[in-house]
DNA sequence: CAGTTGACACCGT
DNA sequence: AACGGTGCCAACT
């Protein structure tokens, strides 16, 4: 928690996400003091899938709720089962009453 | 060293 | 209302 770079940052509020919690990329961003680079946040998540841990990325999705990013995942399917295991309705990748789900990180 | 990319967000047409 | 273009910051090639 020193030496926290910026895409250090994301995974640790990817993996603080409690389970059957969401959050968007702008949520992110605007935690760590970029509110205008969301997309930063979805380079992290790149990078993050590259990572050692396992990020659950799968919990962070755009502001439109929409898994974006699942392709990118261990399966094209797998994120959908990972969500509705969790408690969360997924419907054509697109999260059910995600803002019912939303987490924020600065509420945290 | 400079250019391009990256899983988005927002504004304008 | 739908679509396109631009803006953001940092890392990767």
């Amino acid at each position: 928690m020193t030496e926290e770079s910026f895409f250090q940052k994301v995974y640790q509020i990817t993996k603080m996400i409690p389970e059957g919690r969401v959050t968007t990329y702008g949520a992110i961003a605007r935690y760590l003091g970029a509110p205008g680079s969301a997309r930063m946040v979805g380079w992290a998540l790149n990078n993050a899938y590259s990572q050692d841990e396992f990020i659950p990325a799968h919990r962070v999705v755009n502001r439109n709720g929409c898994l974006t990013g699942k392709h990118h995942f261990h399966g094209p399917d797998v994120m959908q089962d990972l969500l509705e295991s969790e408690g969360i309705q997924v419907k054509k990748d697109k999260i059910i009453d995600f803002q019912q789900h939303f987490w924020d990180p600065n509420k945290a």
